[in-house]
Parts: C-alpha cells; sequence; structure tokens
DNA sequence: TATTGTTATACTCTATAACTATA
DNA sequence: TATAGTTATAGAGTATAACAATA
C-alpha cells in the first residue's frame, strides 16, 4: 500500500532512510520513558527513591489513612506488587501501617513527619530534574505533551 | 516555597485535591506508556512479537546485514541483552545471522522472506493499534507528541 | 461470599562482567 | 589492544494464584 523504497541486498544502505519504526508513537514512547526515567534515577542517586516509591509516597502524602488497595488501584498496579514498595517506605521509616478500628483488614497508610519532609525535598529535586531534562521544551509544549499524554493513559480505561 | 493544601489526618480526603504527582511528566509518560505497549502486547495476541522483537526486526528490514553491535546501538540497548531478541526471530525464521567475507567476527543480520512478510503484515497492524488507541488525537496532536516525544528521547544523548 | 493484605512464584526486560574469536 | 558476539548472572518491575483474617 505505502510506497517503500527497494531494498539493497548489498550492504546496510543507511542512506536518508526513515525506518517505519520512527514514525510509530509507541516506539517514541518507549525511548522517552526510558530517558526520563534514567535521568529521574540520575538526579536521586544511589540511595535515591525509586520512580514507583517516589509515586506511591506522593499518594500517601496527598491521601492520608489510604488503604494499600485504594493506592495500587490509583497507581495502576496489583495489590500484591505494592506490598515490597510499602515495606520499603515503612523500612525508611517515610511512612506507617496504621490500625483503622473499623474494618481490621485495613491498614491506614499514613507519611511520618520524616517521610512528609523527604516527600517534599524530593519532589523538588524531581521537578529540577523534569526542569532540566525538557528544558528545550516551551512550557506550552509541556502543556500539551501532559495533557496528550493524559488523554493516552485515560484511554486504556483506567481502574481508579 | 509552592503553597500547598493542608492535609487532614483524619480519613482519606481526596476532595478535589489534584496531587503533586499528576503534575509530572515523567508519572504520566510512565502511564501512557504502559497503556500504549498493554495495548500493542493485545492487539498483536498471544503468538505475537513483542514490542522489543518488532523494532528489531524492523531495522533489519531497513537495514540489511547490520550487524549485532550497530542494531543494539540503534536501539539504546546493550550488545549482550540483544542476543536473545536475535534468537527468537531466527527460531521463527524471520531472520539469518549471515558470515561477512571481510570480517569474521560479524554475522550480519538478514531479513528472511517469511520475515519480510510478517514485518510487513504485523507493521500494519500496529499501526492499526495506534490509529485505535490515538483515535481521540487529531493528526497535529498525533505531530506534535511525536515531535515532543523525539526531542525528549534525544536530550538524553542517543549513543548511535 | 467478598475484600484486604500477604506470600510464593514466574516472567519480561535490562545491565554488568567476563569469556572467545577475531581484527 | 580493541571489537563482535556470547554466556552467566543479577536486579528491577510486574502479574497470577492462592491463602488467612476479616467483613
Amino acid at each position: 500500500m505505502a510506497p517503500r523504497a527497494a531494498a539493497k541486498q548489498t550492504e546496510t544502505d543507511t542512506t536518508g532512510v526513515v525506518p517505519d519504526l520512527e514514525t510509530l508513537i509507541g516506539y517514541n514512547m518507549k525511548r522517552a520513558y526510558v530517558a526520563i526515567q534514567k535521568d529521574f534515577r540520575a538526579a536521586l542517586g544511589e540511595g535515591g527513591l525509586s520512580p514507583r516509591t517516589f509515586s506511591a509516597l506522593s499518594l500517601v502524602v496527598a491521601h492520608p489513612n489510604i488503604s494499600q488497595s485504594s493506592l495500587a488501584r490509583m497507581l495502576g498496579i496489583e495489590r500484591s506488587g505494592l506490598v515490597a514498595i510499602i515495606d520499603e517506605l515503612e523500612r525508611r521509616n517515610l511512612l506507617t501501617r496504621s490500625v483503622v478500628p473499623n474494618d481490621r483488614r485495613i491498614q491506614a497508610l499514613v507519611a511520618t513527619p520524616d517521610g512528609q519532609l523527604a516527600y517534599h525535598d524530593t519532589l523538588a529535586t524531581v521537578q529540577a530534574h523534569e526542569d532540566r531534562l525538557l528544558a528545550d521544551l516551551s512550557a506550552s509544549d509541556k502543556d500539551t505533551l501532559m495533557k496528550l499524554l493524559k488523554k493516552i493513559r485515560l484511554t486504556d480505561r483506567e481502574s481508579t
């Protein structure tokens, strides 16, 4: 259907070819995602929070007393996968699992004072990392990108 | 520094709060990436190629006789990681490792006729999946998104 | 019966380090 | 010495299935 340049069987003919791959949103999204993640980890350094741990802490700070099930749903991951993340945050004394009187199945998650501090410090570092990495993008570019990403993200039915 | 809404310590106070997390490009990029990848896999089905295998095949079709080292560099992964991908493509008879006369260290990668066919079939399926998933985006939206993703991707220094 | 948190387990993707054969 | 391909190995991140305690 689409016209395609004739392939030469001799040697690598990289001359001016734009591979199909480069025209796919998925591939470019993956590469951009990897670049951001790598820079995030570099910005937070050796002992820093991983992206997923930071995300979890962020939502616990925003939603005190949230349950693990709700949090997992918000993050779009399974309950089982969240256990190790909360274990790490608890081990670092950044949050606590506390008992809920009415429903003894639930352990409400609350950020400790240390957790609040660490979160806001880390958030500042993360924002600086994004500002630096996305310095070539205008404010309007970033706004557009954010809106488009949210649209794609929501297309795939969030469980929320 | 930034004004922040006072947190209530009572119960989960989700009321109208926009968590910091939602304002980060990185987090939204991850969610969008996961959504696209999930839909890609669903579109290609059980026995279909994985995103990374498809990407590798695409570049082999575009660059006949490419070496594994060059291919790994283009994909932004390590040489060692590419071995399993090429093994799979060879096992499926979609490409061959062929000997290069001048340099016996290199095994030039060439797509088989089956590989060419499978690639073009799969590409059509992938394009259909993207068209479907990104149906809410205008052509101009998609163009903008692509440009922004490429910009971010290149900020992080491609080895190429 | 359904839900919460948990464990056990496995799978995918990726990286690092070391090896071999060639150059 | 340097490069191409390979292996061994380990570490993230994730999912599925099952279980105990509780509702």
